[in-house]
Order: C-alpha cells, then structure tokens, then sequence
DNA sequence: GTACAGATTGAG
DNA sequence: TCAATCTGTACT
C-alpha cells in the first residue's frame, strides 16, 4: 500500500483496511491473514486514545507519526496491540487491527488483537516500522473490497474508562457475518 | 523509589 | 467472574 492510503482521515483508513491483506514474512516464510475488523483511535479529543489532550510519552510517540507507520504497545502485561498510524506527521491518530482472517502459513488464532501479533510473531521490534518500506511486513490489496453494506459499524471493545459517551462512538468496524471477528 | 491500571485472554 | 503479568506514567 501507498503512504496516500494511509494519510487519509483515520475512519476511512479504518474501514478501506477491512479486506486488506496483512503480510508478514517470518522466518522466510509467509504469513499472511485478511483484515476483518478495525478500531479508529483519534488523536487529542479522543478520551479512549493514548495521545488523549496531545499527550505525547517515549510509550506512544510513534501514534504521532506519518501514517504507515506501526504503533505497538504491550498491554495486561502480556498482549501486543498492533495498530498503523495514519494521517499527517504531528497527528496522533492510529488504526488498531483487532482481528485476521489466516490466508497463508498462520497455524494460530487471530480471531482478536493479542492473539493476531502471537500468531504474527511480533513485539516491540516492529515499533516505529514504516509499511511502505518494509521487508519484513506490509499490506497488499485484498482480491475483493467489502462493499459499504457488508461493513458493520460499532462501539469499541474494552475502553469503559473513557466514560460514557468516548467509549460508545461508534468507531469498531467489521466484515458481516466473518467467522474471524473477536468476541463473536 | 513506589504505586497503579490497562485498546486482553482463557480458564473456572 | 477472575487472575495472569509487566511497563509506562504519576506521584512521594
């Protein structure tokens, strides 16, 4: 994919990343899983963000980049969370990936965001990586693009804290009817 | 230096 | 319903 893909108003980036084709080589093998769900976190206002009020740490720097960039971060002490920035350098917004589908050499669940980097086999190295650069992971288009009624919009998962009216935006898309959606 | 909570998961 | 497990962040 091309960096205009990923400077794009994150809601669209989030959607548009639904069938899109996750490629990870490891080992000298492919791995490789469809997107099936998203989660748009959005800079300063977004009170579920970690860049809530621009607040910018060594930990979440990397939200603030160009989009195509990785922001990963290690969660519960035990789950990596994948997400790619997006948008113009200086705007912390960023795309979560909670969900694959296995297309090729993926032996693991990804039917949920920790589970997905497991199966994917990354961590902290991936911090900052640029995927239009990389040689080691990048996205590809998928055969075929969900049509706007296959796409569901929902509330996003796990973020209560951020109160009442943050944590019920309607900000979580996935592919209807996919049998990879975490929390089925 | 110490305390604390979290964009989850799987077991009971 | 609940504990595992650890890092970034805030506070003393």
């Amino acid at each position: 994919m091309e960096r205009e893909f990923f400077t794009q108003p994150t809601l669209k980036v989030a959607q548009q990343l639904l069938g899109k084709t996750l490629v990870r080589i490891w080992r000298g093998k492919r791995l490789a899983g469809k997107i099936v769900e998203t989660e748009a976190y959005i800079g300063p206002k977004d009170k579920a963000s970690h860049a809530y009020l621009g607040k910018k740490t060594p930990r979440n720097r990397a939200e603030f980049m160009v989009g195509g960039h990785i922001y990963i971060y290690l969660v519960y002490g035990m789950y990596w969370q994948l997400n790619f920035s997006t948008e113009t350098k200086g705007r912390p917004t960023c795309v979560l990936i909670r969900a694959l589908e296995p297309l090729e050499g993926i032996n693991e669940p990804t039917n949920g965001p920790g589970k997905l980097c497991r199966a994917l086999k990354l961590n902290k190295s991936f911090y900052g990586e640029d995927l239009c650069r990389s040689s080691r992971i990048w996205l590809e288009n998928g055969l075929e693009i969900p049509q706007e009624a296959q796409i569901v919009r929902s509330a996003r998962i796990g973020i209560d804290y951020a109160g009442p009216y943050w944590s019920k935006i309607p900000w979580r898309f996935y592919i209807k009817g996919n049998n990879f959606v975490s929390k089925k």
